[in-house]
DNA sequence: CAAAATCCGATCCCGTTGGTAGGATATGGC
DNA sequence: GCCATATCCTACCAACGGGATCGGATTTTG
C-alpha cells in the first residue's frame, strides 16, 4: 500500500473542514463521529496538518480546526505530504541531513543507477497528480451526494 | 516509501539481465556480486519474476536466468507489478476476491467517497509513469557510462 | 559422484503502523 | 470559581510486514 491510514484520515478530515464555514470551529469529536474514526488517533493526524500550516485551532470550549486559508488555495499534495512526509519512491530519495530528495546511491560499478531513472519517472507521476488537485474538487465531489437520492445509480 | 527493496533489487536484476546477451543464463550469484546484493534474499525476488513470466530459468550447473521477452517489450509497469504486487495507493483499493483494483468504501452516510477521487488519480500517475516506461530504456541508460570516464561532470 | 545452480519453505529480527492511555493546559458558561 | 469541553502532548503497546537467513531438496553439467 502506498499511503498509511494516516493519509485516508488525514484528508477526509481535511474534506470535512472543507464543508464548514470558513474560521468556525469543528470540534474533531464532531468529525470522528461523522466519520467513524478514533477520536485519540485524529489527534495526531490533526497534530501534523496543523504543525503544517494548514488548519488553526481554538482551544478551551466550543474550540476546534478551521481551514488556515480557502479549499481552493489548498493543493493535496501539500496535505499529504504532511500527513506522509517526504514523497518519496524509494529510500534511496530521502536524504536525512537536507530532507531534500534525491537519489543517493552511489553509481555502481562506474554506471548511471538506473533505478534512479525510473522512480523518478514515478515519483513525477505521483506529485504532478496531487499537484493538480485541489481541496476545494474533493469538498465540491462530496456536496454532489448531499441532495442525491439514496439510490445511486 | 512507496516500493520496498524487492522493487529495487527486482529492477536491477531485470537491467543487469537486459544487459546480457538474450537466451544465455545468466546465475544468480553473479547478479548478486554485480549489485552487491544478498544472494538467498534474491532468490525470493527472482521468483516473483519468474512466475510472472519474465523471465526464464534453467537449473543444474551453468543454469541461470534470462529474460523471457526482448527488453524492449517489457514495460516496467509488467515489472514492477509482479515484484510488489497490485498497486494500490490505499487498502480500500484492493479487493481480496476479485484481485481487481477499485475503491471498497461504503459511500459514508450517503456521501461520494473523496479520498477515492484523490487515490484514483494517484494511482493513474503511477501506473501512467510505468507503462511508458520499457525496460530497454533503463538498459540503456546504464549503458551510456560503460565507456564514460570514471570522473562524471 | 561432485560441483553448481535453481527451487522451496520455515524461521527470525526489527521497524513501522494503528491505536490506547493518561494527563496537562486552555476556554466558555453557569 | 468550577466544571464541562476541548486542544495538546508524551509515552506506551500489540500486530504486522519487510528484509533477510538458513537448511535442504532437486536438477544439470563435467
Amino acid at each position: 500500500m502506498i499511503f498509511s491510514s494516516k493519509a485516508e484520515y488525514g484528508v477526509r478530515l481535511m474534506v470535512e473542514l472543507g464543508r464548514q464555514a470558513a474560521e468556525q470551529p469543528t470540534s474533531l469529536k464532531a468529525i470522528a463521529d461523522a466519520e467513524n474514526l478514533p477520536l485519540a488517533y485524529l489527534e495526531q493526524v490533526v497534530a501534523r496538518l496543523r504543525k503544517a500550516g494548514l488548519v488553526m485551532s481554538a482551544r478551551g470550549a466550543h474550540g476546534g480546526y478551521w481551514l488556515a486559508r480557502p479549499a481552493e488555495e489548498i493543493s493535496m499534495d501539500e496535505v499529504v505530504q504532511a500527513l506522509e512526509g517526504q514523497i518519496a519512491p524509494m529510500e534511496c530519495f530521502v536524504h536525512e541531513h537536507t530532507e531534500r530528495v534525491l537519489c543517493s546511491h552511489e553509481p555502481d560499478a562506474g554506471r548511471g543507477c538506473a533505478t534512479k531513472l525510473l522512480w523518478t519517472k514515478v515519483q513525477g507521476g505521483i506529485v504532478r497528480s496531487l499537484q493538480t488537485t485541489t481541496l476545494a474538487e474533493l469538498v465540491e465531489f462530496t456536496r454532489r451526494f448531499d441532495r442525491a437520492p439514496a439510490g445511486v445509480a
